[in-house]
DNA sequence: GACTGAACTATACC
DNA sequence: ACGGGTATAGTTCAGTC
């Protein structure tokens, strides 16, 4: 039956079907149906004739290639046509063959035939069936379409792949067509959640499995401990509750599945516990099982339900607008959402009494829902980016922000006439990531002291604006002198750019206007989406200035991204200078930021000068007043009596404080350390005195010598970031981790690992009356008994952290604590 | 055995 | 292997006297 509809595409995939591919694509209609349409189109690469090949050669070449058959072992792939183009190779035009072949898969083993003399290059066999099928059919996802076609409904046709389909329709295409109207999509997701005994995967039973979606909310256990919570059902054994999984995401018919680090944990376990009771999970929309590719990180993918993995995108696009210390879904969700887990302190199930299993149930549950709501919250940004990137959801939700601009490279060379870059093999990544560091950005030496009137300015995405100003990119480089072109005169060479603009820099340009447009768009009119969109322009900006000099990008030009830091820090050093010569001070700059004081001139002459300044600055750079303070502080270093860089703190009109680099900001500091050093900054910001901020000190060191600070202010943590065994220095949380590991508790990489610094056993003093054994040997995991160590907290963690602040006054810490000054101390 | 600088490591800034 | 360079600072380690 021939049909109309409208349709929302959200999942990518394919098969083979006599030896071609088709897509297969899930979504919706606009009455919420699920779909899958099934379209092909006619795979093919590139091949790039060296410059000057004669068209007679060219003919003879292409007479060649038409008669090239690949043999694997399940068909036999061959051309079956071919067509001469002219198009564009990294900005220069060029001659290619396009050569279209049977199935895509061998697209890779056909190049490999194509070795004559007169071929330059061969490009576009890595790219993937999706992002060339998105190309080609304009079928983008996450964007409304009219799509024409027969539906199959017991057909034979590829194999009656229809039947075997949990969906309400199948779509063999003939037409796809833009809509205009692109309404509100809602997706339906469900979270879920596992809990466990064993943390291996797959190494003991599934205790039970929450699912949270709109308008369901369950708890499945095997367990049999009797709860008054409704939502808690109860099965025979670990086999039933697992099938009851099964039937309720089939019930629900979830466009999204998502948990958080279910790519590495929640899934992986589920598919093995699945394995061992013999049961398929068959979650798919052909009742498939879900699939697992492992690279450097797990990946589960579903098909016809995108897994979203919600760690993974918050890693990636998320994480660094966020203040918490680690991605923990407690964390995350007390920002984000200001709701918290669920307190459940975790212990073995023949452990757990009876009483407390309700507990266990509605902690399980609140892990789904905290994750269910993050999505929600979220959605905006997922939307945007897979709009604006065009790739299927289940990548935007695990790419870094790299492979996201990446991606949108790709899927808009065609505007360009440009053939793709082909991804670097292994030898190219070596000798990438062989080259020696480039020079980067600049960082002001400050001088130490309490400053007055402080205001802040800086670059509005400074290197995205130096890329596209100076057109810095891999087809616009040239080693040798050319004309029309700028020079940037880099450590170990020179390098030139044309000034014809190059597709990178225009697709970046169009990042920074579409990020004003928007940003603009949303101060007239705030919603979520507005928001979203603007803000996934701006990461793409940011991220792309990475990219070039990333070892893995396709369009890596080491010399770009050299260069970027390069004219950024002229324009940075004369915006200085400029402030400079108009009598203000300058205190402070970090690469695209710069402080200056006002001493004897007003704001309105400042905000002068920066007119000045933006009126000099080339292209579409630009110096934004960013704010200011009425006091900031600047310190010297641990060492030497210069100026810290990337340590200071700032208060504003309103007594809010901002602190940079300062220990308040490290997460390996005790809780001590930082607030007192926290405290200490806002006595001294608020008013510029520091003689309170004295007074409390002594109260507190004097608090740490008669032991009467509590153990979880001096927790230390750091994070463990390789396998023990890699490690050459043995550090105190090193040690720590060895002991857990002995101790069989949970030990991984990416774990923050918590201990506390105790009093020695032999009281060994050096001459000078330090502590003789290493920090190590006196490290101790919390639970461990003893007595802190009052000298190790005093002289290593709260003085560090104080010191250089009452330096700027005047004060010498250090005698408070020892020597002369330690009768007057007790008098406090 | 005491001392010192280099190496290693973690974390922050932009 | 899955953005870049710049910077601070602690602890260990290895070399020297």
């Amino acid at each position: 039956m021939h049909m109309q509809i409208d349709f929302i595409p959200i999942d990518y995939d394919y098969f083979d079907y006599q030896g071609k591919n088709y897509a297969k694509v899930v979504g919706r209609t606009d009455e919420g149906k699920k779909v899958c349409l099934i379209d092909t189109f006619d795979p093919f690469f590139w091949a790039i004739f060296k410059p000057k090949t004669s068209d007679k050669k060219i003919k003879q070449i292409q007479q060649k290639i038409d008669r090239i058959k690949v043999k694997s072992a399940s068909r036999i792939s061959r051309v079956t046509n071919t067509e001469i183009h002219d198009k564009n190779f990294l900005g220069k035009p060029v001659k290619a063959i396009k050569i279209f072949i049977t199935n895509f898969k061998d697209a890779h083993a056909v190049a490999d035939e194509i070795g004559f003399k007169e071929i330059y290059k061969r490009r576009e066999y890595d790219l993937s069936y999706t992002t060339k099928y998105i190309i080609e059919r304009k079928l983008k996802p996450l964007q409304w379409h009219k799509i024409e076609g027969e539906a199959l409904n017991n057909s034979l046709e590829f194999g009656g792949v229809d039947n075997s389909l949990d969906v309400d329709l199948v779509l063999k295409v003939d037409k796809i067509s833009e809509s205009k109207k692109q309404p509100k999509f809602k997706p339906k997701v469900l979270a879920y959640d596992i809990e466990t005994d064993e943390l291996e995967i797959g190494g003991g039973q599934i205790l039970m499995i929450s699912l949270v979606g709109e308008k369901m909310k369950k708890v499945l256990t095997w367990k049999k401990e009797k709860t008054k919570l409704n939502y808690v059902e109860h099965f025979e054994d670990e086999a039933d509750m697992l099938e009851a999984f099964i039937k309720y995401i089939k019930e629900y018919d979830p466009d999204i599945l998502t948990g958080y680090f279910s790519d590495g944990f929640d899934l992986p376990y589920l598919r093995a516990r699945a394995e061992k009771n013999r049961i398929k999970l068959s979650i798919g929309v052909d009742n498939s099982q879900p699939r697992f590719s492992r690279g450097r990180m797990m990946t589960g993918k579903i098909k016809g339900i995108v897994h979203i993995d919600l760690l993974r995108f918050i890693r990636n696009a998320y994480s660094q607008y966020l203040q918490s210390e680690t991605l923990s879904l407690n964390e995350v969700s007390h920002e984000l959402l200001g709701e918290k887990k669920e307190e459940w302190t975790h212990k073995h199930s023949s452990k757990i009494k009876k009483h407390e299993w309700e507990d266990y149930f509605s902690y399980n549950l609140q892990d789904s829902v905290l994750v269910y709501k993050l999505v929600e919250k979220m959605w905006p940004d997922l939307l945007e980016f897979t709009k604006i990137v065009e790739e299927p959801l289940f990548n935007i939700s695990r790419n870094t922000m790299a492979s996201n601009a990446e991606d949108y490279i790709i899927h808009n060379l065609e505007k360009y006439d440009e053939i793709a870059e082909k991804r670097p093999m292994h030898e190219e990544i070596g000798s990438r990531r062989m080259k020696p560091k480039y020079e980067g950005a600049f960082v002001f030496q400050p001088k130490p002291g309490l400053y007055k009137d402080v205001l802040f300015f800086d670059f509005s995405s400074m290197y995205a604006s130096v890329i596209v100003t100076y057109n810095l990119s891999l087809s616009t480089f040239s080693e040798k002198k050319i004309s029309n072109s700028s020079l940037a005169e880099l450590r170990d060479g020179k390098a030139y750019f044309t000034k014809t603009p190059g597709f990178f820099s225009e697709m970046l340009k169009d990042f920074i206007d579409k990020r004003r447009k928007y940003k603009q768009e949303y101060n007239k009119n705030p919603n979520n989406l507005l928001k979203a969109r603007s803000n996934a322009y701006k990461l793409l900006a940011n991220a792309s200035y990475g990219y070039q000099g990333f070892f893995g990008a396709r369009y890596y030009c080491y010399e770009a991204a050299a260069a970027t830091a390069y004219f950024a820090k002229q324009s940075i050093k004369q915006a200085i200078e400029t402030f400079e010569k108009n009598k203000f001070k300058v205190v402070y700059s970090d690469t695209d930021s710069i402080a200056i004081t006002l001493e004897n001139q007003n704001k309105k002459q400042a905000l002068e000068v920066l007119n000045k300044i933006n009126k000099k600055l080339p292209g579409v750079m630009e110096l934004d007043f960013e704010g200011s303070f009425k006091r900031g502080l600047w310190v010297t270093k641990r060492t030497g009596e210069f100026g810290a860089k990337k340590k200071y703190a700032l208060i504003d009109k309103e007594d809010k404080i901002k602190i940079r680099g300062f220990e308040t900001v490290r997460r390996d500091w005790c809780k001590l350390a930082r607030d007192v050093q926290n405290k200490i900054l806002q006595l001294i910001l608020k008013d510029g005195n520091e003689t309170e901020a004295l007074i409390y000190l002594k109260k507190i060191i004097k608090k740490i010598k008669n032991r009467e600070i509590t153990l979880d202010q001096l927790i230390i943590k750091t994070q463990l970031k390789k396998p023990i065994e890699e490690y050459k220095s043995i550090s105190p949380h090193v040690t720590i981790a060895k002991k857990m590991k002995e101790q069989n508790l949970p030990v991984n990489i990416g774990m923050l690992i918590e201990y506390y610094i105790a009093e020695p056993e032999n009281h060994q003093k050096t001459k000078n009356g330090k502590n003789k054994s290493l920090v190590r040997e006196r490290a101790k995991m919390m639970d461990e008994s003893g007595e802190y160590d009052i000298e190790y907290y005093l002289n290593n963690q709260i003085i560090p952290a104080v010191e250089n602040i009452f330096e700027v006054f005047k004060v010498n810490t250090k005698e408070l604590v020892e020597g002369k000054n330690q009768k007057k101390l007790f008098e406090f």
